[in-house]
DNA sequence: ACCAGAGCTGACCATTCAGTCAAGTTTGAT
DNA sequence: ATCAAACTTGACTGAATGGTCAGCTCTGGT
């Protein structure tokens, strides 16, 4: 049987096998992200690769697979923006750039977010254990660090956990509802200033709705 | 041929034939909302209402036809939810009046809200023309009025539209992402005090963050 | 120059899909 | 009770799907 799995003894070979693979997900996390996993067809997938399909199941065993493995890198990117969310530095500094950060993913990812969505609207059958697991110690941690600068009267006594799930919303819509973003945007992207406003915006009325830069803006 | 379009000349004939139409529109909206119109198939959807799969096709000439009035149905509820945002009354009242009401949609129409997010991360390919002009006169109107709230200084200057974008994404996520939320919620789902806290932290963080409910106020 | 193994692909297969249809059963007006 | 129209459904069909495979080409180490 044709393996996929072959001995790495060649630089250059590796190299382009790595490179090929990419390619394929590439396709595959634009066409699972429009179409989700049900809707998604090899075929579709080869065409957006300019691959032949044959090729696709020479790379990755099944369907599943390579969802699975497209799904992964979206979580590996996710927990880097997720890092991004330190827990030193103050309120602001850490919020401010933890939400900078995501909505620069929604720009730059919008179909690995895309995919996300679709994976959780399906009730996560693949992410489950991740959702478990390191989702939830993270989102744990996050939350026992918000109650302290509430503690410490940093920040306004909010329930912890809403604002994060405001946060991730508010910067996931960017990515998953672009299309409808367009649309109200007279059919075009947002430019790099409407980015940079958005972004801003968003901050602003976070970090004022939670008591923070509330007295400075208006002297 | 058989017609899915027979005269209402009988009271209860008609009484039940909507009784099985909204019988088959609530399992295909379950159905198209947790795999997406390509992931769906109408004999998922026939298991899902008890129906033969012929019968389907008796009462909804195509699988688009059925998805189609699906996605009209959840439009026909976001336009309720929308007139809310009334024109009328003070910031405060209009957008708490206006979270509030899509918070609890999000509650009562988790699959209708998955349906149109599936639509739109899809490229809307039916309710474009939707996006074009209903949602694009109501939010150009909405946004007239935000403007007229901070040129009377009534709140602090923000960019109108990502504060709706802000209001939609976080509700939506609400209904959206139930299942992360449930699962980071030990995989139960929130209880009445959850959802109310929820709303009321939203609803706070929202217009505190647009320089409502803050401590200093403009002259 | 050689060649073993990696890479590639057209043709094929079993299964599942949306949609059809003919042969029924039920219903309500008369 | 009658009957025509509305409703129901098991069995079917052609097309599309995920996946396979035999046989081809290309490549790098010798």
């Amino acid at each position: 049987m044709v393996q996929a799995k072959p001995a790495d003894r060649s630089g250059a070979r590796s190299e382009a096998r790595e490179e090929t693979e990419r390619l394929i997900l590439d396709a595959a996390e634009k066409v699972f992200a429009e179409r989700g996993f049900g809707g998604a067809t090899m075929q579709a997938i080869a065409g957006a690769s300019g691959l032949p399909k044959a090729n696709l199941h020479y790379y990755f065993t099944s369907k599943e697979t390579l969802y699975r493995r497209v799904v992964e890198r979206i979580f590996t990117i996710w927990l880097d923006a997720a890092a991004t969310f330190e827990t030193s530095g103050t309120p602001e500094a850490a919020l401010r750039r933890y939400i900078t950060r995501k909505m620069a993913l929604s720009r730059s990812h919008r179909y690995g977010s895309k995919v996300w969505a679709n994976e959780v609207m399906q009730g996560a059958p693949i992410i489950q254990d991740y959702l478990e697991t390191t989702l939830r110690d993270w989102t744990d941690t996050r939350i026992a660090l918000i109650e302290g600068w509430i503690a410490s009267g940093a920040i306004q006594p909010i329930e912890p956990r809403w604002l994060l799930y405001m946060i991730w919303a508010t910067t996931q819509h960017y990515a998953d509802f672009a299309h409808q973003i367009e649309t109200l945007n007279q059919g075009t992207p947002l430019s790099d200033a409407q980015w940079d406003n958005a972004t801003e915006t968003v901050c602003t009325i976070i970090l004022r709705g939670i008591g923070l830069d509330c007295a400075r803006d208006s002297p």
